[in-house]
Parts: C-alpha cells; sequence; structure tokens
RNA sequence: GCCGGUGUAGCUCAGUUGGUCAGAGCAUCUGAUUUGUAAUCAGACGGCCGGGGGUUCGAAUCCCUCCACCGGCUCCA
C-alpha cells in the first residue's frame, strides 16, 4: 500500500500502483468524470499512470489551469491528428498549449490552408473526438525513435529529439497520429467537446528567423459547448475595449498614411488626456527631487558610437541625415540616455551633489519593423517619460527603491491592480550580447534582486532579457485581449557613465564613477495610454478624462444661461463643454453617454428660475438639482478622493 | 522583415457566378421642430470601390505589384 495525501492534506491508503483516474473514483464518480490529468508530486501525469509510492496527489478538472492544459495539449495533438488526415504528408513541429488553448506549428509541404479551411478541420477533430481515441503512451530508447523519424522524413522531429538526452523518449499515440511527446494526456479524446480555431500565422522554427517558417494554426477547445460561446463572446467584448477603436471612436489619435507608418498624431482630446498624464508625474517628480531638462530630436551620430548603441541598434535607427555642407551625420534620437550624459559632463559634481535625477519627456524615433507595429502600443515615435539617475555606488539600492515607490504610486493611482513584474538578468552564457564587467553586472543585478525582495514584491526573473547594458526590472501589463505589454521599466547601469566617462570627486578627493539608473514609469506615453484606454475602456478617471462635463440646454430658450454655466464650470477649471444643437435631451443625454463624458449638466427652465443645474453622471443616471458651486465642490471632491493617494 | 488575411462614403457594413452595383444606417450639413434624463422628422452633401498595372467587349468583383491595416513569428536600447 501507498499513502497519497490529497491537497486539503488528508491521506489515503491505495494499493501500489494506483492510478489518477482510480483515485478521482474513489472519491467521487462526478470526480472521475470530470477530471482531466493528475499532478503527482508537483508534476502533471497522465491519468492512467501508476503510482508506485507514496505521493501528494491533486486531481485536475477544467477549473485548474492545469487540467485546461492537458486538455488543450490533447486537443493540439487532436488537430494534428485531423491535419494529417485532411493533408497527408503534413510534417509536425512543436504543439504546445499556451495561455488561451493551444497551437500546432506545421509544415504542409505542397498545401496551404486558410482560416477558410478552419470548420472543415474542426469538423474532422470533433469527429475523431467522438471516437474516444486513447492516447496511449510508449517509451522507447532514443535511437530508435530518431530511426523512425529519420525514415519517416521528418526533419522536425529529428531535430527536437537530436537536442534530447540520451535514454527512453516518450511518444503518444491516439488514433493514427503519433507524436514525439513528454505528455501528459487526456485518457482519451472524448472531454474534448467543443473546438475552435482561432487563427493562422507564420512561426520560425524554433522561433530562428533564419529557419524555415512553419504554418502555425491556434486553436482552443472546451468540455462544453456554451463554455466555447461564453468564450467567443467574451473575445468579442475585448475587442470593444481595444484602444484602436475606442482611440478612434473618441477623437483621441489618429494614423495617417501620408505621416507614416507607426507615427501617431494625438487629437485635441488625446493630447489633452496625455498632458493631464504628464503634469500628474511631472508634480511627483518634482516633489523627488527630479530635475527637468531638454534635449534635441537629433543628435550627431559620435554620440551613439560612444554610447554603443550605434554599434548595437545602429540598424534599427532610422538612418542618418547629413547636413548639406559638411557631411556631418546626425541620428534621429532613438533614446534620450546619452544625451543626458553630456549634461552631466556639463558639470563637476561632488559626492555630496549625488545623486543627480535628470528627467525629461523626450520624444525618440526607432526603427521598428513593419510587420511589429501596433496601435499605440508598438510606434516609430513616441515620448518616454525618462529620468536618469546618476548616483553613487552606495545609494544605487536606495534609488532603485524609490523609483519603485514611484510607480507602484501610479499604478495605484490608475487602479492598476493586474500586473506582473519581470527582473531581467544577463544570459549567462551569452557574454558578448552585454558590454560591461561582470562584476559590475554582478552588482547591478544583485542591487536589483534586494530591491525587489525588500518590497516584497513577486517578480519573475528571465535570463536574457536584460538591455546589453544592464539588467532590469520592468512592470508589464495586459491589454483587452491578453497581449502582455512592458510599461514601467527601472534599469541599472555602470556601463554608459564608464563609456561617457562621467565622473564625481569622492570624500577621498578622487575621481569616481557614478552608477546610472535608466526609469520610466509609463514607460511611454504612447503604450501607457493604449493600455489605460484598454483598462478603463475609454471611461478615465474624472481627474484625467479630458472632457469633464457637458451643458445640455433644453432648448434654446435656455441657451444663455446654459452658457453662463459652461463659463463658470470652465472658470473652475471643470473641462466642460455645451451641446447646443437642436436636439431632443433624451438625444443630447444618448450622444453624451456615448462619448463617454463623466457629467450632462442639464439646464431647463426650472434650473434657470431657481440658478440651479440638474446633474447626470455617466452610466448611473440622474443626480438631482445642485447649485453650480456645489457641484464644483463635488467634482473638486471626488478627483481629490482618487489623486490624493498617499505617495510616500 | 517573414507567413496568412483584409482594404467599398468620416464610422459600421451590403454589393449573387465579371454585365444600370456605386448602396444602406450612423455621422456631417440645411430646413422644420423648441424639446426634461439613452435616438424628432424631412432633405442634401459625401466614394477613381486603397494606389498603379494587366486580363476582358466589359472589373468593386479575376491576375500582378505597391501601400496601409489585422492576426501571429522574429525583434524591442
Amino acid at each position: 500500500m501507498i499513502r497519497i495525501t490529497l491537497p486539503d492534506n488528508s491521506q489515503k491508503e491505495f494499493p501500489q500502483g494506483v492510478t489518477g483516474l482510480e483515485i478521482a473514483k474513489s472519491i467521487s464518480e462526478g470526480l472521475a468524470r470530470n477530471v482531466l490529468s493528475v499532478t503527482v508530486n508537483g508534476e502533471v501525469w497522465d491519468l492512467d499512470r501508476p503510482i508506485t509510492e507514496d505521493a501528494r496527489v491533486k486531481l485536475n478538472t477544467w477549473n485548474d489551469k492545469e487540467g485546461k492544459a492537458t486538455m488543450w495539449h490533447s486537443s493540439a495533438h487532436l488537430m494534428a491528428e485531423a491535419i494529417e488526415a485532411l493533408y497527408p504528408g503534413t510534417k509536425f513541429g512543436i504543439g504546445p498549449d499556451v495561455e488561451n488553448g493551444f497551437y500546432y506549428d506545421i509544415d504542409l509541404g505542397e498545401h496551404t490552408i486558410s482560416s477558410n479551411d478552419f470548420e472543415k478541420i474542426e469538423k474532422k477533430m470533433l469527429e475523431l473526438a467522438r471516437q474516444k481515441q486513447p492516447f496511449e503512451r510508449k517509451e522507447i530508447p532514443k535511437s530508435e525513435a530518431l530511426d523512425y523519424y529519420t525514415r519517416k522524413g521528418d526533419q522536425y522531429k529529428v531535430d527536437l529529439l537530436q537536442d534530447l538526452e540520451d535514454g527512453t523518449i516518450s511518444f503518444y499515440e491516439s488514433g493514427s497520429f503519433t507524436d514525439l511527446c513528454r505528455g501528459p494526456h487526456l485518457i482519451d479524446t472524448s472531454p474534448i467537446k467543443a473546438v475552435k480555431l482561432l487563427s493562422i500565422a507564420g512561426a520560425y522554427w524554433r522561433g530562428d528567423e533564419n529557419s524555415k517558417q512553419l504554418t502555425r494554426v491556434y486553436g482552443i477547445s472546451f468540455p462544453k459547448q456554451k463554455q466555447l460561446k461564453e468564450y467567443l463572446q467574451m473575445l468579442e467584448e475585448a475587442k470593444k475595449r481595444d484602444h484602436r477603436k475606442i482611440g478612434r471612436e473618441m477623437e483621441l489619435f489618429a494614423f495617417s498614411p501620408n505621416v507614416g507608418q507607426g507615427l501617431p498624431l494625438w487629437l485635441p482630446k488625446g493630447a489633452q488626456l496625455r498632458e493631464n498624464l504628464e503634469k500628474f508625474l511631472k508634480d511627483v517628480q518634482r516633489k523627488s527631487g527630479y530635475l527637468p531638462v531638454i534635449t534635441p530630436h537629433i543628435a550627431n551620430k559620435n554620440l551613439y558610437v560612444t554610447s554603443g548603441h550605434y554599434e548595437k541598434y545602429g540598424q534599427d535607427s532610422f538612418q542618418p541625415i547629413q547636413t548639406p555642407a559638411e557631411g556631418e551625420e546626425f541620428l534621429l534620437k532613438p533614446m534620450n540616455c546619452p544625451h543626458h550624459c553630456e549634461i552631466y559632463n556639463n558639470k563637476q559634481y561632488s559626492y555630496k551633489d549625488l545623486p543627480v535625477r535628470l528627467a525629461e519627456f523626450g520624444t525618440v524615433y526607432r526603427y521598428e519593423q513593419s510587420g511589429e507595429l501596433h496601435g499605440l502600443t508598438r510606434v516609430r515615435g513616441f515620448t518616454q517619460d525618462d529620468a536618469h539617475i546618476f548616483c553613487r555606488p552606495d545609494q544605487v539600492k536606495e534609488e532603485f527603491l524609490k523609483v519603485m515607490d514611484i510607480i507602484l504610486y501610479i499604478f495605484k493611482a490608475l487602479d492598476f491592480k493586474d500586473y506582473s513584474v519581470q527582473i531581467s538578468l544577463r544570459d549567462p552564457d551569452n557574454h558578448e550580447k552585454y558590454i560591461g564587467t561582470d562584476e559590475n553586472w554582478d552588482k547591478a543585478e544583485k542591487a536589483i534582486i534586494e530591491a525587489v525582495e525588500e518590497k516584497g514584491i513577486e517578480a519573475e526573473v528571465e535570463l536574457g532579457e536584460a538591455a546589453f547594458y544592464g539588467p532590469k526590472l520592468d512592470f508589464m501589463v495586459k491589454d483587452a485581449i491578453g497581449r502582455k505589454w512592458q510599461l514601467g521599466t527601472i534599469q541599472v547601469d555602470y556601463n554608459l557613465p564608464d563609456r561617457f566617462d562621467l565622473e564625481y570627486t569622492g570624500s577621498d578627493n578622487q575621481k569616481h564613477r557614478p552608477v546610472m539608473i535608466h526609469r520610466a514609469p509609463f514607460g511611454s506615453m504612447e503604450r501607457f495610454v493604449a493600455v489605460l484606454i484598454e483598462h478603463c475602456a475609454g471611461n478615465f478617471p474624472l481627474w484625467l478624462t479630458p472632457e469633464q462635463a457637458i451643458v445640455l440646454p433644453i432648448s434654446e430658450k435656455f441657451e444663455k444661461y446654459a452658457k453662463k454655466v459652461l463659463n463658470l464650470l470652465n472658470n473652475s477649471e471643470i473641462r466642460t463643454l455645451i451641446d447646443e444643437r437642436s436636439e431632443k435631451t433624451g438625444k443630447k443625454i444618448r450622444d453624451a453617454e456615448t462619448r463617454k463624458i463623466p457629467f450632462m449638466i442639464i439646464v431647463g427652465e426650472k434650473e434657470e428660475n431657481e440658478g440651479t443645474i440638474s446633474v447626470r453622471k455617466h452610466g448611473v443616471g440622474d443626480l438631482g438639482s445642485f447649485t453650480p458651486d456645489e457641484f464644483i465642490e463635488f467634482v473638486n471632491k471626488e478627483i481629490k478622493e482618487i489623486t490624493e493617494i498617499e505617495y510616500l
């Protein structure tokens, strides 16, 4: 007998070799029907794999991440089987589960498929799923597996096998489809009741740009038809929050092919929104000892040669422009840090002067690949809320923590709760990718890790994701349809100070190198606004929104009084408009609601006689009668409540 | 940059197999209406069917090419 410990710490005895499914059955028939896989001592297993020793066991259903993963991974196999049946001779790359579904990378050879073929494939998948094909695990020696795929002429699987350690390889067979696979899988295909192929895309084999491009088919599956329907509805809803759609509807920003790809035009309302955000951060930075600076949009190419950016990113910049007479080469500024280094160098510093914090809303231009451009989140010209902190080595951690405070404060003020934090370190196996000494890198990485620990923040560590000059800490937020974007970033840099020969005089009267911290809490104004739009679906916080109130006169008769109210509110710094069209009140309200304006000020005969206004709140309804002063106070109070979150 | 898809009025979309197929709603403008908490009525304006080239007696419709956009891949200082 072996002892099985369940998640609630209860323990049960089972015969040696008991399977996950048998454990589920012993608990309840219902669980046995719904269980998809089993986690044994932290590892997800097939339900029919015998457990031979004492173990902690968790039974995974659709409600568990692991259960979904098992379902989706098996669905990927099922899709492969369907595709192989429909398009014989297809070769297969990899087919994993992902956060929302699964994909399979395939090489169709002669065939091509498009989304028009999805229905056919889905039908085939369901047909195969209904056959209740068991997923059978087989273990064979690697050499045999290599042999099998070499004979089959399947270069991709041979590639994969060659990278595996010698020994036993596991295969899974379901129906006519056999795949090299670690598993785990469902017992059989029957739980897959609903499938939907979502999109098709090219994907380089092994993620290498120089390799062959395979066809990647994305899909998702569910144990119930209803769940698929709900998921598709959710996707539809998410699309309504898309910042590109809302940006156009609310007249926040636009693109014009005449201006150029990836070069956003901020419309008046978008510019107002952005200014409000900038003002907010400028206030915080002023309180935190930052000094504003301004630098030009172009700079001599040599500046970036010095910084090392030209060598590393010259290809990704817009190509140099030349002065007509001298032929001097200038680059559109791809980043602000070299400029700020020059500003630092303009003066001599004592150790007592540090840290020096230079801040600039600096607009930069980068040649992003055309296929990469995406709304406001990925553009070719954007403004960073950039600052560079020049400090002594002993100040790094403290300064780092202070920057984290600012970022966390901003996220709090804007109600961003759902963000993740990533520590990006150097790839230990690829030192050529980076500049600077090992010693400095170690120091910088240690400072970041300690600061994150001190703040008690949960962060993922990613090796190889560091900037070429130093490690960084990134704050990521998801967009409406689940794509992750980097917003705030803090980067420690021991290298640029070297390259620009930055110095300060220490207490020992010797020259020393300062350390640089690059930081941008919003990241870029463009991307931040994009994410903000999706976060609140265009219903911006009152203090940020470009249009705070609109006066709606009941009829033209009350135009004079309406204008008086308009002026009163605008003079009290409530951004107010007026709707003077000869429309019915219901229509004006409807339009104002659609425009997501927080307050509608309705004025008619009653209000004019009483010197009051009638207030309606967006999405809420009638708030009743106010005097203008009462309303102004009401608005100011609401704004204060939001913005006066404590900032340390 | 690569793979696949899309491109009809400011917006959302119709437009059968190439043959009165240049349309609708909203928006805009002009009238009428003077309106009380989510759509008043009528009329008008508006498109070289993304650009260019080709096939054809004839192209929004088929082909090529360029541009832009969408979904991914790669990249992201």
